[in-house]
DNA sequence: CGGATTTGACCAGCGC
DNA sequence: GCGCTGGTCAAATCCG
């Protein structure tokens, strides 16, 4: 014979109710842990002990095992919120006077409106009976009618009791656990809070130390395999003669691919980088060090020609530098391959010079952003030298206005991509991590997520290179560079259906890089797919905010891959230098 | 004519 | 200290 909550308190409260508080009690607290989890704990016993000398107070005649029972409630005050089974006895006095029930009951209430509602119906200072049924699933109700002295049943109705509460024990140690689960993460929270505001309030003056670099590049990267072939790297060989005009190049032989690289500097000099001419390979300077990195395997793409027309070639590629507050401001590059003398990237520049770094016959431009006044971002454009197509756009600063859309798009991308990376690399050092703060345009983010899943040594996605292990970075002049080249294998770029080609409107805003009316990332043949790579680059690279969505979607499908991509390859240079199928990431993009 | 670009000069940082 | 290099300034020039 079962009755319905509801019911049988309805009948005790109405009737003359003998009730062990138990129930009570354990239905004030867990109402009270429900609403304030966090309260600190010796506020919350304060609480329980406030309840329990009121229910004590209230019940002088409680049964000795009740009140037990109460007191193991009080010492886990916390785990009865969880749920657990609540032991209940009434004994009921029936309105005429003639009957009595004990009832037991273990319930997971699960009815919280209906303890409200038979709160309600308590009337003052009944609440205690009722609310203790908040949490379970399950219902199991042992009624025994107590007759005049009836013994043996409730002998039997006491043995259920120590049944229920052994049952009990284990619920609390459960919802113990729970707890400290959750203390543990509260923890984990504040901690990662505090690290947070730790980065953001970096002082400006903090010595100079490691700055992570990063690099996503989208689009083709040069024939001759070099990723990032920055030209800026000081006094080695490899010095290129000059190649030709800005405008001059067709973009044959050009490689489709998104690549994004994490590096770190002592400084930004020591980022320069001119990248090995036809092959993979770690650019070391005089000194010994690592002073660039060459991308990732090239795919070569023969044969594909540069379908951008006169303007975008094939190409496209974000760098960022998330520079030491220290050594400056932000530095975000984009790699593009265009024709054009500059990428639209929905801003205003006007340009303030023109010099020409040793290294690259090709002249850097600076370019100071006009949108507002007194806005200090920065850019440098300068073309690759081992790929005249591919235009290296480096933004420093951060606006101080608002951006236009278009901008918006890509400085938050190219942002996030800044943050993502850096927070690689701080995992990968801890040098990195004290040194290479967020600053003002690219916080970090932190993720314990990211903080795990990429280590430089350890992802085949994230190259670094041989002559500079992460663990070199504290306090060295060596450099590091992750890198990570999603359109790695012409094979594998042929293969890719990107989700962000849905939209085959490309709104070409751009004066230099007239978009081709293809629809962005088609696939085909061989040739006229790469063709057709290209043009899509191209288009993407057009449309600021369409660049931005691509470069996220590479970002997010880096990250999503990361996980299983760790296990491969721990050895930079063979990330940098053999097969162009350890890129995984072009498999993990997301799927049409 | 006003704004943008060009270009040589200047300055600061860094390495030798 | 000197030279090299990157970055910036500002006058001259260009262009719509």
């Amino acid at each position: 014979m079962t009755e319905s909550p509801l019911d049988w308190r309805d009948k005790g409260t109405q009737a003359n109710q003998i009730e062990v508080k138990t129930q009570e009690s354990m239905s004030s607290k867990r109402k009270r842990a429900a609403i304030d989890l966090s309260l600190a704990a010796d506020q919350r016993e304060k609480e329980e002990d406030h309840i329990a000398g009121d229910r004590r107070g209230k019940d002088g005649g409680v049964d000795k095992k009740e009140e037990q029972f109460k007191e193991q409630e009080e010492d886990h005050p916390i785990e009865e919120t969880a749920g657990e089974k609540v032991v209940e006895v009434v004994v009921d006095q029936g309105g005429d006077g003639t009957k009595e029930e004990i009832k037991y009951r273990t319930q997971h209430g699960e009815e919280m409106e209906e303890d409200k509602q038979s709160e309600e119906d308590a009337g003052d200072g009944d609440d205690e009976s009722d609310g203790a049924e908040t949490r379970a699933e399950d219902k199991h109700v042992v009624e025994a009618t107590a007759g005049d002295g009836d013994d043996s049943q409730t002998t039997m109705v006491q043995d259920e009791v120590n049944a229920m509460q052994e049952e009990m024990e284990k619920m609390k140690e459960e919802n113990q656990m729970l707890r400290r689960v959750v203390d543990r993460t509260m923890r984990d929270y504040y901690e990662l809070k505090m690290k947070l505001a730790a980065y953001q309030q970096q002082p400006a003056d903090e010595p100079k130390a490691q700055e992570p670099e990063v690099f996503l590049s989208l689009g083709a990267t040069a024939a001759t395999g070099q990723g990032f072939p920055e030209p800026k790297r000081k006094g080695q060989a490899a010095r290129r003669p000059s190649v030709g005009s800005d405008e001059t190049d067709d973009g044959k032989g050009e490689d489709l691919g998104l690549s994004l690289s994490l590096g770190a500097s002592s400084s930004y000099e020591e980022e320069k980088v001119e990248a090995a001419a036809a092959h993979d390979m770690d650019v070391v300077g005089a000194d010994g060090k690592a002073k660039g990195y060459a991308l990732l395997e090239s795919s070569k793409l023969v044969g594909a020609p540069a379908a951008g027309g006169d303007h975008l070639a094939a190409a496209a590629g974000v760098t960022s530098q998330s520079v030491n507050p220290a050594n400056r401001k932000t530095r975000v590059s984009v790699r593009v391959r265009c024709q054009g003398p500059t990428m639209n990237d929905g801003c205003q520049w006007r340009k303030y010079g023109q010099k020409v770094a040793k290294g690259n016959p090709c002249p850097r431009a600076y370019y100071r952003c006009t949108v507002a006044p007194g806005c200090p971002v920065r850019k440098q454009v300068q073309r690759c030298l081992e790929d005249m197509s591919i235009l290296v756009t480096t933004y420093e600063g951060t606006h101080n206005h608002p951006l236009p859309v278009g901008a918006t798009a890509m400085a938050s991308t190219t942002s996030a991509a800044a943050t993502f990376m850096l927070l690689s690399s701080t995992n990968s050092s801890s040098s990195i991590s004290e040194a290479g703060g967020g600053s003002g345009a690219a916080p970090p983010y932190l993720s314990p997520y990211l903080l795990n899943s990429h280590h430089s040594s350890a992802s085949p996605l994230l190259s670094t290179p041989s002559s500079m292990p992460a663990s070199v970075v504290p306090g060295g002049a060596a450099s590091g560079m992750q890198h990570l080249n999603l359109f790695g294998h012409s094979s594998m770029a042929s293969h890719l259906k990107y989700p962000w080609s849905a939209s085959p409107s490309h709104g070409s805003s751009s004066d230099q890089m007239a978009g081709s009316k293809r629809p962005f990332w088609s696939t085909g043949g061989d040739e006229k797919h790469a063709a057709t790579m290209a043009d899509n680059v191209g288009a993407v690279m057009a449309d600021p905010s369409k660049f931005s969505v691509a470069i996220a979607a590479a970002i997010n499908s880096f990250m999503g891959k990361d996980g299983q991509a760790m296990s491969g390859n721990k050895d930079g240079e063979g990330s940098s230098s053999k097969s162009s199928n350890k890129w995984g990431v072009v498999e993990s993009l997301p799927p049409p």
